[in-house]
DNA sequence: CGGGCGCTTGAGGCAGCTCAAGTCGTGTGG
DNA sequence: CCACACGACTTGAGCTGCCTCAAGCGCCCG
C-alpha cells in the first residue's frame, strides 16, 4: 500500500504515547511548521523505537543508509576511522538531536554509531520521508534546514579546532554540553558525562591526560567543580568568556 | 510572472555560452540526474553570472542569504571570524564547486567568501530553487546530495585536524587540491596555489612557518617540487602514503 | 628601480604529548 | 555482601613538535 494511500484512509488516532505528538523532544526533531496533521504523517514512517544499551551499535561504517535518526534520550557518539586506523570521533549526540543526515550522499554510512549509555530511538526511513515529502514540502524544507545547521556546526567545530587552545577547547565542549543537555532538564547547572575523558580528548584532538589537566585547573579558578563525570558549572559567565 | 508560467511558454532557445548547458563545470555542479528539460530550467534561475577580481567578496558573514553560488572558474576562500576576533578558514572552493549551503539553515550567511583569483560566478536564488523542486523533484534531491556531501567533507576535516601531525596536514591539503585542481586540467601533476602559505595554514591550524617547512621537507624527500606557488607533485604514492 | 609582500630558514621557548605511578570508583564473581 | 580486579581518572616528569620572533631573500607591481 502506498504511503499516500495509507494517510487518506488513516483514522483519528488512539492516543499512543510513543507517537511523535506525545514525544517530549518533538520540538527539537520537528523544530517549526509541522502542524498536527503532518505529525501523524511523520509518526507513521517512524518504523521502530527501539531501546539500545551502552556500547550498542546503531549503525556501522560501510552499512547501507536507510533511515535516518532522532534520539529520544540518551547519548550516541559518532566516528569514523581514520587511513591510519585511529578512531576519530565526529560527535556526540543527545536527546532530540537527528543523525546519519551525513550518509544520504552516497547512500552509505561513513562513520559509526554507538550508545553510550541506555538510549531510545526513532528510526525514520529515508525512502518514506522523500516519498512524503512530495506531499508535504514543509518536511523536505526541514529536512534541508537541518542538514545546513549541522554543516554550519562542523565548520564551527573546525573553526574552533584550528585556533583554540586545550584550555578553551574544554570550555568550549563544557558550554556545548550546558546548552544542549541542560536547557531540557531540570538541574540548572550540573550534568553528568556521558562519555569517558578519552572520548572527549579524541574528539578534541587533545590526549586524555590534557583533558583532565584543563578540568582540574578550570576547576581550581572555581569556574566548575568536577565529581568523576558529574559536573557543575560555577560560574558561567567565565566559562564563556575562555570560549571567546 | 511565475517561474511555472514562464517554464511553459519558454521557447526552444538560442543557443546562449554561458547556458549552463554548454557549461563545462555542470556535471560538477549538477552531477547526476539532470536531463537536457531540466538544464533548461535551472538555467533560467540563474540570475547573474558576476566575474570578480581577486580580494572581491561574494559576501560576508551576516548578510541575508537570498543564493547559492556554483564556482564556474577560479577559486574562493569562506571565512568565519572566531571570537577572539581571528579570522579562520573554513574552506577553499574551485571551479564545479557550490557554495552557500550552510546559509540555508537561518537565512543568514555565516561566514564570509573572497575571491582569490579572477573567479566567474554563477548566482542561483534560493526562492527560485525552492519553487522549481516543487516541480523537478531530481532538483530537491541533488540539494539534498550536496548538502551531504559537504557535511562529510566538514567531518573529514575535522577527523584530520583531530588526529594528524603537520606534514600530514599539509599533504593531505595537496592530495585535495590534487584531486580537485587537477582533474579538470590538462596539466597533470603541476597547479598554482591561489592561496598564500598563511591562508593554507590558517585553514589547516598550523603556522606559515611550519606550511613552508613541512612543504621544504616534502621537497627534500623527493615527493613534490615547490617553485613559489607552483607544486609539482613528483611522487603521488608517497604522497597518498602519508596521509593515511 | 624601489618598496612591499610573500616566502624561507634559523633559534629559542612552551604547550601539550608520552610515559609512568598511584588513587578511586564500579562492576563482577565468589 | 564483600573482595577483588579492572577501567577511569589524576597528577607528576621529561620530551618534542610546533609556535613565536627574527633576519634575510626574491618576486611582483607600481
Amino acid at each position: 500500500m502506498s504511503l499516500t494511500k495509507k494517510i487518506s484512509q488513516r483514522v483519528i488516532p488512539i492516543k499512543d504515547f510513543s507517537s511523535c505528538a506525545y514525544c517530549s523532544v518533538r520540538r527539537l526533531c520537528l523544530p517549526v511548521s509541522v502542524d498536527r496533521e503532518e505529525i501523524n504523517i511523520i509518526d507513521d514512517l517512524v518504523a521502530n523505537r527501539p531501546s539500545l544499551n551502552k556500547s550498542d551499535y546503531l549503525f556501522h561504517a560501510g552499512d547501507k543508509f536507510n533511515s535516518l535518526y532522532a534520539i529520544k534520550s540518551g547519548a550516541v557518539k559518532t566516528y569514523g576511522s581514520t587511513k591510519g586506523g585511529r578512531e576519530q570521533i565526529t560527535g556526540f549526540h543527545f536527546s532530540g538531536e537527528l543523525i546519519g543526515l551525513d550518509a544520504i550522499g552516497n547512500n552509505m554510512h561513513n562513520c559509526s554509531a554507538v550508545a553510550l549509555e541506555k538510549t531510545v530511538i526513532c528510526a525514520i526511513p529515508y525512502k518514506s520521508i522523500e516519498e512524503v515529502s512530495l506531499h508535504v514540502p514543509a518536511i523536505q524544507q526541514e529536512i534541508t534546514r537541518l542538514m545546513s545547521r549541522e554543516i554550519r556546526n562542523d565548520e564551527e567545530m573546525l573553526m574552533a579546532m584550528g585556533s583554540m587552545r586545550a584550555e578553551q577547547r574544554v570550555a568550549c565542549f563544557l558550554f556545548s554540553l550546558y546548552r544542549r543537555l541542560l536547557l531540557r532538564s531540570k538541574e540548572k547547572y550540573t550534568f553528568r558525562l556521558p562519555m569517558t575523558r578519552e572520548e572527549i580528548g579524541n574528539y578534541l584532538g587533545l590526549s586524555l591526560e590534557t583533558v583532565s589537566r584543563r578540568m582540574s585547573s578550570l576547576h581550581e579558578d572555581g569556574i566548575i567543580d568536577v565529581e568523576n563525570r558529574l559536573i557543575t558549572l560555577r560560574d558561567i559567565d567565565a566559562l564563556q568568556a575562555i570560549c571567546h
